[in-house]
DNA sequence: TTGTAGGCGTTATCAG
DNA sequence: CTGATAACGCCTACAA
């Protein structure tokens, strides 16, 4: 078999070739011509040939070195899901404007495929570590897997705060889209959700049960709090208990919209007349009405996130950052 | 600051600790202690010794010394959307059962951000790309960015092959679908697609347009071609002016289903009943009615890119493979 | 102002 | 059977 290397350019042929030393080529191309005092005649001589030559810049060589890989890892139950996809998509982005490659690594929802991840990103000598967490992720599991490296939680949230995060106003945000139901005029309103131990979950939950109870019209029994596993039945059941008897819905869970909105029209419920429906994230379904929904920032959540787990790998101190960005309501989708 | 550096054990340390060579412990440690003729006992400790430091390889220097970074690249125009997602997580799942990262690289549609791509692409020492080219990408604009590095594209494909890919029987699966409707009493039957420059568009079109020819009922004003900018009105005018004169519809791109599911049902169309729909990829929409739709084996398709990558990997020939695997339809979504 | 040399952690080659 | 030793390409303290 032909093992024929790829053979590159490196700074030492750059060197050779300009009749100058490596470190001296370094230097220049690393723009600490200044630092290292380089005759800007030697510097443009440098570049020239670097760029003749064609010279890419080795990052693993670079890695080794100096300890940072230039990459960050995206840890997610699924990239493709939608919501996680957009986180990706966003990230990546915006990694690459900062000269960073981003890895992705899917968890699924299993706890123990969590300390498979860190050894990669431990292996990979990666630099940093956006992480949506999942429901059954306990708190201390994520810091105890390597407390070294830098961590940012994004979207979803634990009790404890012991490690950065980005996150939404699910609380306040939650008690406004559940007043706009309200002043269109809903009395009987239902909530629909997971039944989980994260934060973001509860918190949403708590401004539409604060609301509700502030206007005397909180009826527990028009809660529904779906199990994973089940959701699809857990939700059906409880739409045939109760769609008669509510005229306003919060779907506190974007994952959830699909399955509602089509169950209720199959029923021949006529969405924003018979009941007024509030989303969290966009609804995409061939309703022929227009849904209003909670929009998270995705973008600005993202760039976000990727700015502080910047700034704790460049500033090695542990520094616990909380960020809340504030999500809006959208009624009328053009 | 306190520039702590993240100290890590290296084989050096396990050597030191065991008191035996650096290379004895590389050896070992890749499981080459036959090829080595390392003594049973010897192993044994130095595995121990590993074991109780935590040993964790460091593939930065590995890769140094190998040329190969046990990572591969995912280019596409955007992960987040649904297909392109799909197709990234099941890559993921595989690479990692197969010791490889994944990095993600979005185009969008650009061109120009191709080169960017392949830089990064070079400069990390990623083994080999899967790629999901797009609309304006020209054939050799691929190859010649580096013509070393492996490459598999995925899903899309130009008239000439000259690179490998992973594809599935467009043109087969749409003659199918054609007669599905045809077989359902169909005679004015539409199709909706992209205008694209890549073939797989193209061979749908053509299987498509090659049964209606032959049963005699083809009739090309019935055929909608969207371009990507404006193609929601493209889409919705097509229909305006045609609804009322068909019977059944070929929606031969995934990304049309929705705006096109949506006018439909917005119109009062009855679906499979005024019209006969079927749709490239399952539709997800709130219709009360089961759309048939052309599954993608995605996941068949995804293994079986990765695997044809890593054999060009290995051996370093440059043999162009092309594999077709076959779609089928999905009658009843459950 | 420029060059030298050592080392990051691994693997390959060759010598004991 | 095992151990030196030399790369891989880059960075940087230090020497000149």
């Amino acid at each position: 078999m032909g093992k024929k290397k790829i053979q590159r350019v490196s700074m030492q042929h750059i060197a050779d070739e300009v009749g100058v030393a490596r470190s001296t080529v370094s230097f220049i191309l690393n723009g600490k011509e200044k630092e290292g005092r380089i005759s800007e005649e030697v510097a443009r001589r440098v570049r020239l040939v670097a760029q003749n030559m064609n010279y890419q810049i080795n990052e693993v060589a670079r890695g080794l070195r100096t300890g940072y890989s230039n990459t960050i890892a995206l840890v997610v139950a699924d990239v493709s899901d939608v919501f996680f996809g957009s986180m990706a998509y966003h990230i990546q982005e915006y990694a690459e404007s900062k000269g960073y490659a981003l890895i992705i690594i899917n968890t699924g929802e299993k706890q123990e495929r969590l300390s498979s991840a860190f050894k990669t990103i431990i292996n990979r000598q990666i630099d940093g570590v956006l992480m949506i967490p999942v429901v059954n992720m306990k708190d201390g599991a994520l810091k105890q897997l390597n407390p070294e490296i830098p961590m940012v939680l994004i979207d979803r949230y634990f009790k404890s705060l012991t490690t950065s995060r980005v996150i939404i106003n699910n609380y306040e945000v939650s008690k406004t889209a559940t007043q706009c139901l309200i002043e269109k005029g809903c009395r009987r309103i239902a909530l629909i959700s997971f039944r989980e131990n994260l934060m973001h979950i509860q918190d949403r939950k708590r401004g539409f049960t604060e609301v509700l109870s502030v206007c005397h019209i909180l009826d527990e029994s028009l809660i529904c709090e779906a199990d994973y596993r089940n959701y699809n039945e857990k939700v059906t059941a409880f739409l045939s208990e109760t769609m008669h008897r509510i005229d306003g819905l919060f779907i506190a869970t974007g994952g959830l919209s699909s399955v509602v909105i089509r169950f209720l029209v199959r029923m021949g419920i006529r969405l924003q007349s018979d009941i007024q429906v509030i989303g969290f994230g966009r609804i995409d379904a061939a309703t022929g009405v227009t849904i209003p929904y909670v929009r998270q920032p995705l973008e600005e959540i993202c760039r976000k996130s990727f700015d502080i787990l910047l700034e704790q790998i460049k500033s090695q101190d542990n520094k616990i950052v909380d960020c809340v960005i504030p999500a809006t309501i959208v009624t009328d989708t053009l």
